[in-house]
DNA sequence: GTAGAACTCTGTATGGCGTACATTTATTGA
DNA sequence: TCAATAAATGTACGCCATACAGAGTTCTAC
């Protein structure tokens, strides 16, 4: 792979960019064939962040896995940051398609269902140590699905960028707290609702203590807080239209 | 420090209550003073923390900063997992107080304000690599005040949860993304822009198009971002209101 | 008063990490 | 055929978390 700072002023920023939008540098014909590819590696770091966690993914594993030395990653990777970069957008499928004339609520209910999906096969890509925004393909167009959905509710531009952003950012909000519950062990709810018994007094924490001693255990399920997501979603969009109603009418 | 397996047969996380809140098994009077203690352990470790990022903490630097040698901080925290969920809990301050007979949308809007400030304070804290819930007293007491706000709306015990966990996650989530634009440098944002509108091709991502060529600066900055988070909670507490009129109506 | 238990702190060592750099090997255009 | 170019390797550095052994300090039991 030839030099990769083709022009020499290019911030690292467009040069993730370039990466992940496989805008490369032609490559010359000379040396050795590359035996190996940057979707190659992508696809093997996935496999472990997966199956073992971010914490887990190094980049001697991956090499190890595609059966090279670690140092020949480099040759394809500018580093480890990149490469997180190119696994989140390669973990994004494209967005759920709405039906012909669905409802911008149904349109909406069923990408956060799906971002909450996705949120649920890559519980690494919530703790992830990243500088920059999501900027690649997938992403984009994912996030561009739940626009198209909240545009059809009659909001205008800017309200549109707000109450998507507040959407995207309550999923994955909900996930991460979510998946700091359940983690990649399963059932610590249980001890968890135990350990909450032991701690929340009634006097300092009124509220909590009676949510907490009437259901714990529901209070903390996973599938409980899926169901808070749902409801909280709701309310959103009742405001939404509420919203709509009174600037129209 | 004596041996903090006391009951042996008690969990991590029962072992992490335990130091979050202060509960130590009782120390003998035997051996040196100890010449330092949890609290100001964790004091150095947020410092260093604040300053540098969660990436640039290590064991060694905080024992340094102590001026003590790397492992002598185990005689008092058991890894830099508990360390770290220790300094979540110290940098959680008192919550804001409600004013007397505060309206439920002011209380939980300066709540959300209040929670937002925190997470720039202590940007690390979103990146974290946890396992468990927030458990610690500071945190808990955080919670509650929004909870105690919520409940002051008309809503019931499971839907006041649900509620509070979708404001809690809705401001974590805008505060991740909000980070990842600005980072520990500023002014990436015009930088990303420019990205953006390298990218963002009217043909396949409409809306993210129209949004963005209208005023891409405006739309990534720090202060729109905020705006958004209100306008969604304000969306919110509209359809929290509709719900609870009709309920009872 | 003193032996030794209990405790803090230090020193050393292990195995992992990301990646810079120099070298070797394979391929091809001149 | 040979210099250029690129891929792949090998080596090395400095950092990391933390296990373990031992040194030094203080108090309890006798």
């Amino acid at each position: 792979m030839p030099d990769d700072s083709e022009a020499p002023g290019k911030s690292d920023l467009a040069r993730t960019v370039d990466l992940l939008w496989g805008i490369e540098a032609p490559r010359g014909t000379r040396g050795p064939r590359p035996g190996l590819s940057v979707e190659a590696i992508t696809r093997a770091a996935l496999e472990i962040a997966d199956a073992e966690g971010i914490a887990a993914l190094s980049m001697q594993k991956v090499a190890k896995l595609l059966g090279y030395t670690t140092m020949s990653i480099y040759n394809y990777v500018p580093g480890k940051e990149q490469l997180i970069e190119l696994m989140l957008d390669a973990a994004t499928p494209p967005p759920p398609v709405p039906a012909e004339g669905e409802d911008w609520r149904v349109s909406l209910e069923r990408w956060a269902a799906a971002t909450w999906e996705l949120y649920r096969l890559h519980p690494w890509s919530l703790k992830v140590p990243t500088a920059n925004p999501p900027l690649g393909p997938n992403q984009l167009a994912w996030f561009e699905a739940a626009l198209a959905a909240i545009a059809r509710s009659g909001l205008s531009g800017g309200d549109v960028m707000a109450l998507g952003l507040y959407v995207l950012a309550s999923v994955r909000g909900q996930a991460g707290l979510v998946l700091d519950l359940t983690g990649t062990r399963d059932a610590t709810a249980p001890e968890f609702a135990e350990q909450m018994r032991r701690i929340v007094d009634s006097a300092r924490f009124p509220v909590l203590h009676g949510i907490t001693m009437a259901a714990p255990e529901q209070a903390y399920g996973t599938a409980a807080i899926q169901m808070d997501l749902d409801f909280g979603l709701r309310r959103l969009m009742d405001g939404v239209e509420r919203y709509v109603e009174r600037r129209v009418g």
